[in-house]
DNA sequence: GATTGACAAATAATGTACGATCTGAAAGTT
DNA sequence: AACTTTCAGATCGTACATTATTTGTCAATC
């Protein structure tokens, strides 16, 4: 019978050195559905999941009903789940929406924002601009160092959540994608606005600065989906 | 295309005598935390959940899953689930949210809205005037029908679910609470003036009047809750 | 005498196994 | 050809085993 052939195995042999490493049944199948390794509207069946992953059931239904609770699968009574699908109108979708929120996140910071913020974003800024892309996941870390500073303490907790969850996917999608040197010049541009915006107490100059940087991030992040398709 | 009423258990059943039958498991437990039986921060006990509700263990472990997936319950690995506290401050987050995205879905319904939709929601809006908040059930319906004739056709599907998952969250909080006369002509007015912008292609006022609509809605739900924390 | 630390028992979460029930589709019947 | 029956495969629910955490007790120390 036909099978579920792009998720990723069990490992095989080295069992015990990295426990669960880290790696969840659920952050697994997540990991799969995000990065497209499994198709779109593909039924996922418990056992089989459960053989391929090296456990019983339960955990991979509970792993299952996390990820409806998410949006990731769509369950249906006595039918299964099935994958929903990650393509680019997703991606376009989240940030499209992000686009709206995180403006509002932003104007509200520029309200509250203190001179010692200003300078640790100056020096996370002068971090990443010294890294220069070097090494993807310092980067990725010294970005998301920036932008928690902003959000952080911000009152609309579930905002914030979004926030989170949505450029916890993005991550997961773009993670191995190459940053255009065209897309790295405006990152870092959009940056210096957007601290060169706070520190002017310029609150819609900021929040057009962080619109850009969303737009352009998603932008970008759809062409390296669209040519990672095209050349496998 | 196939019938568009693909609602979920839409039919609202108040039998509360048969233990085991009528609503899943996820229905009564994500109601009995919305509706703050549960208390905030309190701990789920798989166990006790189950013999509560007159099943095993299984059934409940998955629902709790899903909640998790959706952010109602906290778990934390080998320590189970903690309630998370839905309060007025919840409630202002999400309308928050909701007054960032929903501008957004009208500004674009503006541009593609025909004739037949306008007569369609004046039609609704007669109805809606006509029943004048006599039945709280078929209001909310012809409320759902209003908004969703707007927002259904929009291409950022996840934006749109978002927005149905928030309005059932506010309606299940709401759920009981009358309606304060001054708010239902403030609701009546806000639906005349979003369909008199429509109509008129304002872009910008329609997004206004939505938004209006929103906040006010949430201010109401929250000063219902607090009537209602008051009194018992 | 009160506090702290270790150790044991209780409690609860997590994982495994299996039977019951439902679905989908291919067989067989009229 | 349409309807019914049958049956394999998958989901869903129950029971049990395992593992982790919390609690309670008691002795040792300050």
């Amino acid at each position: 019978m036909s099978t579920i052939t792009n998720i990723r195995q069990a490992v095989p042999d080295r069992d015990d050195l990295a426990e669960d490493g880290g790696s969840s049944i659920y952050e697994r199948l997540r990991d799969d559905i995000i990065h497209g390794r499994v198709k779109a509207n593909e039924r996922l069946k418990v056992a089989e999941l459960a053989s391929r992953m090296g456990t019983s059931t339960n955990p991979v239904r509970e792993a299952l009903q996390q990820l409806r609770g998410e949006g990731f699968v769509i369950m249906t009574p006595n039918r299964g789940a099935r994958v929903r699908p990650i393509d680019e109108e997703f991606v376009r979708d989240i940030c499209e929406i992000e686009v709206l929120i995180e403006p509002a996140l932003t104007r509200w910071f520029v309200g509250i924002v203190t001179k010692s913020d200003i300078e640790e974003l100056e020096r996370l800024q002068e971090e990443i601009e010294a890294l220069n892309f070097g090494d993807e996941m310092k980067h990725s870390n010294l970005d998301l160092q920036f932008h928690r500073l902003m959000y952080d303490r911000h009152y609309n907790r579930h905002a914030v959540d979004l926030w989170v969850r949505h450029r916890h996917i993005l991550w997961a999608i773009s993670r191995g994608f190459p940053t255009s040197l065209s897309r790295q010049a405006n990152v870092l541009e959009e940056h210096r606005e957007l601290i060169a915006c706070i520190r002017n107490q310029d609150v819609e100059g900021a929040a057009r600065a962080i619109g850009r940087h969303v737009e352009g991030s998603g932008r970008h992040i759809i062409e390296r989906m669209r040519l990672d398709k095209r050349h496998g």
